[in-house]
DNA sequence: ATAATGTCTTTTATCGTGAAAAAACATTTT
DNA sequence: AAAATGTTTTTTCACGATAAAAGACATTAT
């Protein structure tokens, strides 16, 4: 089967979404730049969007003849990587009961199930190894570690040092620096979902994420950036599995986020701190509390 | 090819060593404990014994005929793991003039000049990317990041970070735990290599790579640990490089380590934490001023 | 009954292969 | 001449296949 086309189906479909907004369409490699992909795969989306009428194609004219229906967009499973094919069934495995910290992991079991080639097991399974959660032995298999109360300990930990250290380095950024722009676009966004928490609550999350790494960006240490893709991880598929109290929960994040914003435009390092430690604390409490006590040396 | 048996071929060296030391060798699940590997490995290398007139075997009887001579070992770059092999290429590489930041990396073209299959490159890429020096276009090439000045900074900042955190918990540790047995032995080898330092000087690397591990242990945090597997990479090819000064900068070393020791024994957190700070202010020194200042943005 | 050896099965490591996608080069249009 | 389109080449991604190595099961020895 080699290679799937997933680059070009999800490119397609979001190339449907510009018919909508123009009467033709701009240049071929402008179109690959606004979809992040390379003229040879924007070549093959204008061909059939050619061939299902969509658009008259000639040289530079690429002419709209026609709205996208639902029936123009390909299915949206078609569209996920393999990786993140696996990292969804893997990840479904872990949370799912009978995960147990020190189970071995095997790649052939993993392929087979997901219908997928071990060579993308594995690389999958290199990358993934980076979140702590499993472990290699050599040249042999992989050890579960699990999502233990300890692994959650280990995380917030670093979290903790490295956001505090980021929110430091924030406010010690000069007056004119671009963040302070889009520190003031997050306040904005915060407030407007503060006030409509009862039905957006489930925005939350995506805001959280853009927002902290905001302040980690401050801190102009790769180790403290790439750090934070273990915590969006982790989070991402902790929200998912957890919706106990989301509303309540993200409500009193929202608050404060909003005085943490407040402290870093205070530019006061006391505050911040301050702000920082009371926000970071209650994270904390929340991912912990989601780790029931009986379950500690298992895979929730 | 498949897969090269450079696994069987190192236990097989291992385990010739064995035969200076015994009449009769132990049982084969002994066996694969002592060299590390399974059972299946372990009769292949005892065959081969046999073969070469090395031992007399026959079920539990492994009797030694002979020492084994130099012309019984296997060459020692067919014992290196092609992960090893992939390392050292690409790091050859990196040190050599002319990798210049924001170069990019080509997988076909390094398998190639390795003699390797892509897949291996792509593996050690993957594993490699967690060092911070090289990073993922997506679905496109890798892009070199280059060893300069700024990695070295943000790298030594995470490391005083942890290392201070480890010590500070080393000291709070209790008086039973195994941990100071493990100090008092590596104070008597830092003591001995001390007086012997002008002929032993180039045996401090592996001192200090097992005594900085013993310190980061104690702050029982996986991602500290494992962090440690990036300094310990970057300063194995950094003093493989850099062999100025090499005797003076061990013998300093050795000193503050002494120090350090000392500090920790003591259990007393200020002591730790200044002895602390003196040794990595020098290591960052030392790291720093390998990276010439007119070579920044290059790869040295 | 425990622990070894002998045998068979499964898994891991690595390669070559082919399609998807990117990138490079050549040609045309503005 | 700058930027687009058209064409060709190269690289990445993913698979199945195969030998090495691990692991499981059966048998034999203490």
């Amino acid at each position: 089967m080699s290679k799937s086309n997933n680059v070009y189906k999800d490119a397609y479909n979001r190339g449907l979404r510009l018919l909508d907004e123009t009467r033709s369409l701009p240049s071929e490699p402008e179109l690959g730049t606004l979809l992040g992909v390379s003229r040879t795969t924007v070549r093959s989306i204008l061909s059939r969007m050619e061939e299902t009428g969509l658009i008259a194609w000639n040289k530079r004219n690429k002419t709209v003849l026609r709205s996208p229906g639902p029936e123009d967009f390909f299915p949206e499973e078609e569209t996920d990587s393999l990786a993140e094919i696996i990292e969804r069934s893997f990840m479904r495995r872990l949370l799912a009961e009978g995960a147990e910290a020190g189970m071995q992991i095997n790649e052939l079991e993993l392929a087979r199930e997901i219908g997928v080639g071990t060579t993308s097991v594995r690389e999958f399974l290199i990358r993934f190894s980076r979140f702590g959660l499993i472990e290699k032995r050599r040249n042999s298999h992989w050890v579960l570690k699990g999502f233990t109360r300890a692994f959650a300990l280990e995380l917030t930990e670093i979290r903790e040092m490295f956001e505090l250290r980021s929110a430091a380095a924030f406010v010690a950024l000069p007056e004119d620096s671009a963040v302070w722009v889009d520190l003031d676009r997050l306040e904005v966004e915060h407030s407007q979902l503060a006030s409509e928490i009862a039905t957006r609550f489930n925005e939350f999350s995506e805001l959280d994420e853009r927002f902290h790494r905001l302040i980690h960006r401050a801190s102009h240490n790769r180790f403290i950036v790439d750090f934070y893709d273990v915590i969006a991880m982790i989070f991402h598929y902790h929200y998912q599995w957890n919706k106990a109290q989301e509303r309540e929960r993200n409500e009193v994040a929202v608050q404060e986020h909003l005085a943490y914003i407040a402290a870093l435009k205070s530019r006061d390092p006391g505050k911040v701190d301050a702000a920082c430690r009371k926000h970071l604390k209650s994270a904390r409490q929340t991912l912990l509390s989601s780790i029931p006590e009986g379950r500690q040396a298992q895979l929730a």
